[in-house]
RNA sequence: GGCCCCGUCGUCUAGUGGACUAGGACGCAGCCCUCUCAAGGCUGAGACCGCGGGUUCGAAUCCCGCCGGGGCUACCA
C-alpha cells in the first residue's frame, strides 16, 4: 500500500489572544507538511460557547500570517473537507453521536453538575480513583429531559505510535465514561477532534504534550466509529514559563503572540527561536531560516521534556537577525516604529542603529531626540566652552557623518582634549541623554540648523 | 489521589557503556577595541549529570527504588 499524502492540521480555539504555543505547533506541523509535500490545514475548534469570540479567530489569522505560517485549507480558504469551523459542523457530530447511541456505544446521561461533583467528592473522600458511576447507563432517571451523551468506554488497552516517544500504551480500564455531546448540543473537544481528524483524513497529529493523555480517549472514539486511525502522533514538548508551569494566557503575558510584533521581534527570529525550543539540529548552528529548518527538522531530535521560555536567548537571536539584515529591508521594518521619521532619515540611521538593537522598538530610544526637543542639560563653564569650540568647527562642515567626525577630531587634536570630554556635552545638549548613537551620527541625523541651534543654546552669549 | 511524560551549568541543549579532566549557545565576569551605548575579539567562572541502591573491569548513558517538576484526570480546549 502506498503511503498516503501527508495531511496535518492545527486546531486552535478562539478563546483569547493568539497563543505562542499555537505558533510553535503550527511551525512543526508546517515543517513536517512541507518536507513531505503534504497539506497543512487550519481548523477552528470553537465548541466552547462560553468563551469563543469571532474577533479572537481573526487574531489567530493575523498572528499566523505575520509569522508566514500559511495554511493550505481553512475557514477562510475553504478546501475539500469544508467547513473548517467546528461550530459549523455540529450536525456532523450529532449524527455521529446518534450512531453511537443506536449502536449502544454511547448513552444519554441526565446527571446534573452537582450530582457529578458529589460523586467526585465521594470518591476523593474514599481515596479511590474517580470514574463515572454509570448510573445513567444502568438505572437512568425517567423524569428528566435534559441530557448529555456519554461514551461507553470499552476498556482494554490503547496502543499507538508517537513519533517522538515511540510506542505508547494506556490502560483504558482507568478511564471513566466521558461526555461526547454537552447538554447545550455542542460536542466536547474529546469528541469533535477525533471525528474531524478522521473525516478530514488527517494522517499525522502533531500537537502539544498536554494532549498525550487525551490520545487514548480519542482513539477509542475513532475505533468505535470504525474510522481509520491517524498513522502517527507527535506530542511536542510544552513551552514553559519562567516559573516552570505551562504558558497560560491568564498568568503569562509572554504567551501573547502580538506582543512580539509590537515590541519589534522579527517573525524570522521568533520562528528561529521557537524551532530551537524543544528541538535541536545536533550541530552548533543556532541561526536558521525556515527553508533550512524545513530541510533538517526531524522528530527524532525533538526533546521529551518541556522547555522554559527565555527572553535573553530570543533577544540574542533577534539581534542576530537584525544585524544580518540588509539596510534597506531593516529600514522598511523600522518604519512602523518610527512613524515620526521619513524613510530617508531612517535609512541614514540604520548603519549606526543596526548593532545597537535587540528589537525594533529599541530604535525609538535612540532616535526620539529627532522629534522631541530635549531638556537643556546643566553644564558647567568648561563644558559650555567646549561646545563653543565644536560649534566653530562645525559651522562650515558639510552635514554628513564623515566630515562631521573629521571636524570634531580636528578639535580634539588642536586642543588635546579627550574625545570623551568634548563629545559628552554635545551628546547631552543634543539628546538630553548619556547614551546615543556615535556622535557624528547623532549630529548628522538632525537637520544642521536644529543641531546648531541646540548647541548654541548651551553657550552663554 | 490515579494515570502519563520528564529530570545534564541560571536557561536552551550535546551526549545512546570507555575518546567526558561532561562539549556548545544565551546570560554573567574580566580584558581588548572605543566619544557613550552596542557590536566584535580574547579569557574566565558556572553541572559531583535530581538522590540512593544495584549491573559492569568501567555508567550521565542499563536496571530498581525514592524525590522533584509538568501534563491529563471537566457537560475547557
Amino acid at each position: 500500500m502506498p503511503e498516503p499524502t501527508v495531511r496535518v492540521r492545527i486546531a486552535p480555539s478562539p478563546t483569547g489572544f493568539a497563543h505562542l504555543g499555537t505558533a510553535s505547533t503550527a511551525l512543526y506541523n508546517l515543517l513536517f507538511a512541507r518536507q513531505r509535500e503534504g497539506t497543512f490545514a487550519l481548523r477552528i475548534d470553537d465548541t466552547d460557547l462560553e468563551r469563543n469570540r469571532p474577533e479572537y479567530e481573526a487574531l489567530i489569522y493575523e498572528a499566523l500570517r505575520w509569522l508566514s505560517l500559511d495554511w493550505d485549507e481553512g475557514p477562510d480558504k475553504g478546501g475539500p473537507y469544508a467547513p473548517y469551523r467546528q461550530s459549523e459542523r455540529v450536525d456532523l457530530y450529532r449524527q455521529h453521536a446518534v450512531r453511537l447511541l443506536d449502536e449502544g456505544k454511547a448513552y444519554k446521561c441526565y446527571c446534573t453538575q452537582e450530582e457529578l461533583e458529589a460523586e467526585r467528592r465521594q470518591a476523593q473522600f474514599e481515596k479511590r480513583p474517580y470514574k463515572y458511576s454509570r448510573r445513567c447507563l444502568t438505572n437512568p432517571p425517567t423524569d428528566r429531559g435534559v441530557f448529555a451523551v456519554r461514551f461507553k468506554v470499552p476498556g482494554g488497552s490503547v496502543v499507538f505510535t508517537d513519533m517522538i516517544r515511540g510506542e505508547m500504551a494506556f490502560d483504558a480500564e482507568l478511564i471513566g465514561d466521558f461526555i461526547l455531546m454537552k447538554s447545550d448540543g455542542f460536542p466536547t473537544y474529546q469528541f469533535a477532534s477525533p471525528v474531524d481528524d478522521a473525516l478530514m483524513k488527517i494522517t499525522h497529529v502533531i500537537r502539544g504534550e498536554e494532549h498525550l493523555s487525551n490520545t487514548p480517549y480519542q482513539l477509542m472514539i475513532v475505533d468505535a466509529l470504525g474510522y481509520e486511525r491517524p498513522i502517527a502522533y507527535a506530542h511536542m514538548p510544552l513551552i514553559l514559563a519562567k516559573d516552570g508551569a505551562k504558558l497560560s494566557k491568564r498568568k503569562h503575558p509572554e504567551s501573547n503572540l502580538m506582543l512580539y510584533r509590537e515590541q519589534g521581534y522579527l517573525p524570522e527570529a521568533l520562528i528561529n527561536y521557537l524551532a530551537l525550543l524543544g528541538w535541536n539540529p545536533g550541530t552548533a548552528q543556532e541561526i536558521f531560516t525556515f527553508e533550512e529548518l524545513m530541510r533538517i527538522f526531524s522528530f527524532d531530535r525533538v526533546q521529551h521534556a518541556g522547555a522554559r521560555f527565555d527572553w535573553e536567548k530570543l533577544n540574542w537571536i533577534n539581534g542576530e537577525w537584525i544585524r544580518a539584515m540588509v539596510d534597506g529591508e531593516l529600514a522598511k521594518r523600522l518604519q512602523p516604529f518610527l512613524s515620526n521619521l521619513d524613510e530617508a532619515t531612517i535609512m541614514r540611521a540604520v548603519p549606526a542603529l543596526k548593532t545597537r538593537m535587540t528589537k525594533l522598538a529599541d530604535a525609538t530610544e535612540y532616535l526620539d531626540y529627532l522629534w522631541k526637543e530635549p531638556d537643556m542639560p546643566a553644564l558647567d563653564a568648561e563644558q559650555a566652552s567646549r561646545i563653543d569650540m565644536a560649534v566653530d568647527a562645525l559651522k562650515e562642515v558639510p552635514w554628513e557623518p564623515e566630515p562631521i567626525e573629521h571636524a570634531l577630531e580636528g578639535v580634539v587634536e588642536r586642543t588635546g582634549l579627550s574625545k570623551n570630554k568634548l563629545y559628552t556635552p554635545i551628546r547631552l545638549t543634543l539628546t538630553g541623554k548619556k547614551v546615543s548613537l556615535p556622535i557624528h551620527y547623532t549630529l548628522a541625523l538632525l537637520p544642521k540648523e536644529i543641531a546648531m541651534t541646540r548647541l548654541m543654546r548651551a553657550v552663554p552669549a
